[in-house]
DNA sequence: TGTTGGTAGTGATTCCATTCACAAACTAAT
DNA sequence: ATTAGTTTGTGAATGGAATCACTACCAACA
């Protein structure tokens, strides 16, 4: 709803949340305290119970919360109960691995078709797709509903395709391309870049 | 030096410079201003000049930063300019992948070894390694001076994985298993986690 | 040499996130 | 019923990061 007046260090926060719940009900746990959670999360139960509070009030005094409620509630405030398809963009080494990644489609998360702007891969097989050119995005994203664009080409050519993602109304896009990328401010972005975290890591390894 | 009283933030914006200041030099430019800076990584030119205060004076006034001269500091300053050696845990696809990635070592992080818990997977050959036991894990670690420990084991697994690093001196770990792992405060670690990415994002895409 | 236009560095300020602390409310047990 | 023990939700207080705004400085040029 209100998605303005949320600080987005809370959005953020969330999907730990859901994980966290999601592993207690599969344990067998029905009730939580912010307490444990915090634990769990090695973050304090009061920064837990404000972020909760943006969105509603889900718990119990003297009890704690309802482990299969809070998680039903936060995952239709993060629209994750519903089924999200997106677009691979790249099929090299890396675009592979994430067409080929189990651990997208159990999340609701499914990818639906594989682009390239390799003439050489377009027709190619690979994780039960065919390649489809570039040139096809704006129809295919259309006619399959396709909200999110994942982006796994060279550097040089990422922000080519990310402004092609928007031009066609996509508006999630998940970039694994070693660039800061330009977005307008409607489109939703996030950096998958395990070098930037290495090259962060080391200034307290020295 | 002062590791200490620089927030953290700072650090993780650190790299971003870095890695803008070397196509900046690769594309001949030399010298930048913060304004420039700022626009090319979309933030403000105030921020970029804060940050760097933390460390020094490198720029000249009227003028702007000598590119070379700034990227080799903050190099330095990260620890970027000696080669990290890593050792990689799991050898199913995601290890593949990253084994195989090609963007780790031009940035001098160099995997020398992989490991994985599977008697079956080891002994064969990915990469051009030797999967290892586990139990060859203290052993390679000193013997290789191995100071950085890259995690791709299943979810459940990762905890236990992550420990062994840890008792074994391992102070830097990269992990890319889906779980949000407790580690002592002496110990530098990163989470990449691309459904977690993706389950925030949805949330301004409803 | 003086003047103009521009930029870095930085204390002061503002803004935002986290933590604190307590009232209200629930459970369980006597 | 009453009491002791928990835990939530939240306004208030604190802490920390981003921005502002100004001074000092540099380059270029008339």
């Amino acid at each position: 709803m209100d998605s303005f007046e949320v600080p987005e260090v809370v959005v953020l926060r969330l999907p730990l949340y859901v994980r966290a719940l999601s592993q207690l009900r599969d344990g067998g746990t029905d009730v939580v305290s912010s307490q444990q959670l915090g634990s769990l999360l090695q973050m304090t139960p009061a920064q837990i119970r404000k972020d909760l509070s943006y969105f509603g009030r889900f718990g119990k005094q003297g009890r704690g919360y309802n482990v299969r409620f809070l998680l039903r509630e936060l995952r239709e405030i993060l629209g994750l109960d519903r089924e999200w398809r997106a677009c691979l963009i790249g099929v090299g080494r890396l675009g592979h691995a994430i067409i080929n990644y189990p651990g997208f489609s159990p999340e609701g998360f499914k990818i639906v078709a594989a682009f390239d702007g390799d003439p050489k891969q377009v027709g190619t097989q690979i994780g039960g797709f065919t390649v489809r050119p570039m040139s096809d995005l704006a129809e295919t994203v259309k006619e399959m509903k396709i909200s999110i664009g994942i982006v796994a080409v060279p550097a040089s050519e990422a922000q080519g395709v990310i402004e092609n993602l928007i031009e066609n109304n996509v508006k999630g896009i998940l970039n694994y391309a070693p660039v800061a990328p330009q977005v307008p401010m409607n489109t939703v972005i996030r950096n998958i870049d395990p070098v930037l975290s290495l090259q962060s890591m080391t200034f307290y390894l020295r």
